[in-house]
DNA sequence: CTTCTTGCAAACCATTTGCATCATT
DNA sequence: AATGATGCAAATGGTTTGCAAGAAG
């Protein structure tokens, strides 16, 4: 049993939920993707496993996976989101090309550090990776 | 005739086309509100004052607008978009809070500095009020 | 003429929801 | 029984688009 589940199944525990066979196949698919997905991609690759969950669980599981602080979800101008799992990676931000859509992405210590105490001052915790840089990236500027 | 459409007309100029009674009716309607607003509320408030232009009109200008940095577009976690006019003003950033939705807007000198040398090191050029971290606020955390 | 604009209504499409069914306690 | 979970299909709702008609050059 992985950390991930273990941590999914306490904050599931402390709602009054339980961790079911479709909410764990989504967190552990969630889990062996690569850097960013949308949800239907996720569905799609479900499909491709023969895991059928619906794509209604498939929502409602991501939005538990977030509120669990396991999964970022992040808007990346488009209008679908983007998510990506959390746990056990490093802090990282995203600069997102409003005009080509490329996501790159940064970690700045100065500017974690700036915004730490400006969160702690106003007594606002950042959630890890939603810390998003809107603009123009080379080619498109 | 003030300095934005002075901006906007040249910015369509550019673009090969014009400034018509609506898109000047649109603009002017923009920089008369104050704060963020939702393309429904801009709809909503040119309504009120019986000038008429069509929703379509309305999103296809704001699109412009925003292209030509004239108004910035950032999304606050709903499934709307929020706008707000940028030229004028001093630049700031939001907080924006995940589960109540309320937005803090700040200004941090140092984070900027970062900001700016990050980008500028990436060739990536920032627009302005697109500075979004979400997270929780005092009352939700 | 050709290209740009607009308004209307219909289409889009990611996400959510109502409901019947099934599982769990 | 009561509460929670799921899948399906339909609904939602902000935004976009096809199209016909009008305006501008």
């Amino acid at each position: 049993m992985t950390n991930e589940i273990i941590k999914f199944s306490q904050y599931l525990r402390t709602k009054g939920l339980s961790l079911t066979q479709e909410r764990e196949t989504i967190l552990n698919e969630v889990f062996s993707l690569e850097g960013h997905f949308e949800a239907e991609e996720l569905l799609f690759s479900l499909r491709k496993k023969k895991k059928r969950v619906s794509r209604a669980t498939v929502y409602r599981t991501l939005d538990l996976l977030v509120d669990a602080g396991l999964v970022g979800k992040a808007d990346m101008g488009e209008k679908h989101s983007h998510y990506e799992h959390i746990f056990g990676h490093l802090h990282h931000d995203h600069l997102v090309c409003i005009r080509c859509g490329k996501v790159i992405e940064f970690s700045d210590k100065r500017i974690e550090r700036s915004m730490e105490k400006l969160c702690e001052k106003g007594g606002f915790e950042h959630t890890s990776h939603c810390f998003q840089v809107f603009g123009y990236c080379k080619n498109c500027r």
